[in-house]
DNA sequence: TAGTGGTCTAGACCACGCA
DNA sequence: GCGTGGTCTAGACCACTAA
């Protein structure tokens, strides 16, 4: 029996040389390294597979060009985390920021769509949704309220009336075999409306910042709606912006 | 006397045309591009270069490669793409958005430090900063309010009485050798206050999202201390969120 | 097996930073 | 003017997908 050889690309044989350079070498942060010609010639690679290491290396921040300069090693292996560009479930949020996450339910219901959400999860006529809406809480404080919606097909059977996951993201994936991979998140500052009061007993005329997301899985099918409306109180909201 | 030529890389050009051919052709999501060779032989160019282009448009979410299949459509055609983890001066902003940007300058001042600011720019003690405070507009309407404070010793001579550059980016570029490479933003609900409405004419109680940054040039040198309250009603913030 | 994208070579010229 | 990275060509072989 064979075993099957993982084959590495030179370009990822070279890169992985280069970072060991600049551990041996001792290379801090500005520091150069050598030319694309030197590369070559000591790795015995063509210049296109230099390059496309470098390539490699810089998408990942490890290194800078400057043309007619030279190449650099960039300061510290990047300090910056745990922005809002990565993306994460609201009970890791919560507790990343150091509280202990909660939920208090509010409802599970199938209902008709919303002409935006016919839009945005691609829904065929007639195809109705399901809608989970919690209030989630941080150490007992309230920290999110969240209507999160979900074409009705991906739930097997009648539709639940509790579910037992603190994150939404864990009830997908266990019990309907969804993994969401990205999200595109639009930002609206917005006020407590009647029904997070009635329903939520959240305060009147209270500062909120909605996040009203789509997630989508690896292949970029829309997976779930969904509107969060954060505390500001509780959380940070950063995103980390780069060039 | 002679205008400087802008020289368009081919792979750039290369990129415009298929995304020209997407338009005429009006492919959609999940549709078929034409394969490496005969967009090389259509474009006239090498192979290297088409697949340059093709790299471009992926970076940008437009297409994707399935090895042995082809290249396709995204889905959406243009999802993706200006989110908020892009670096963008607001000059750019509005035009993303559509409008024609404009400044009105409120003032230009040398004041002390706040602690944050002191924090965040690593101020030394007695150090001072000059704060340009501006109301940015797209298209005549008012799109944000912005103060954006940096050390006294960047500006050489006397605290100018104006700018002419539009973007604070590249004022601080031309004169003072500066550039923000990357910024790390909170993102606040808020509403307009006292100052904003006697100083900039401002709508009392309008909901506001403030961008409170700090940018940094390559090195990690923060630069710029910022605090940007833009009108929710013209701007979309969208952030791209990766697992 | 044919067609597609993925990797790699060898060589050329250009644009930029700096002394 | 020299050394650096940036762009481009022409050609080759490999790896994966589907008929």
């Amino acid at each position: 029996m064979k075993i099957k050889e993982k084959t590495v690309s030179l370009s990822t044989q070279a890169k992985k040389k280069i970072l060991e350079y600049i551990q041996e070498n001792e290379l801090k942060g500005d520091d150069q390294l050598p030319p694309e010609a030197v590369l070559m010639e000591s790795m015995g690679v063509s210049r296109h597979t230099v390059r496309e290491a470098l390539a490699l290396l810089e998408q990942e921040r490890i290194i800078y060009k400057i043309q007619g300069k030279g190449t650099f090693v960039s300061i510290p292996p990047v300090p910056i985390e745990g922005g809002l560009e990565k993306l994460e479930s609201i009970t890791r949020m919560i507790e990343n920021a150091g509280y202990e996450p909660g939920t208090r339910w509010i409802s599970i219901t199938e209902e008709n769509p919303s002409q935006s959400m016919v839009e945005k999860l691609a829904l065929q006529p007639g195809e109705t949704v399901v809608t989970f809406i919690r209030l989630r809480t941080a150490s007992g404080r309230v920290a999110a309220y969240c209507v999160d919606s979900v074409r009705r097909s991906v739930i097997q059977g009648p539709v639940p009336t509790a579910v037992m996951e603190e994150s939404m993201f864990e009830y997908l994936q266990k019990h309907c075999g969804l993994h969401a991979e990205y999200a595109v998140a639009e930002i609206v500052p917005t006020m407590t409306d009647q029904r997070m009061m009635e329903e939520a007993g959240m305060q009147k005329n209270q500062l909120l910042l909605l996040l009203h997301q789509v997630h989508y899985d690896r292949h970029r099918v829309p997976l779930i709606y969904s509107m969060d409306y954060f505390n500001p109180e509780l959380f940070k909201f950063r995103v980390n912006r780069m060039k």
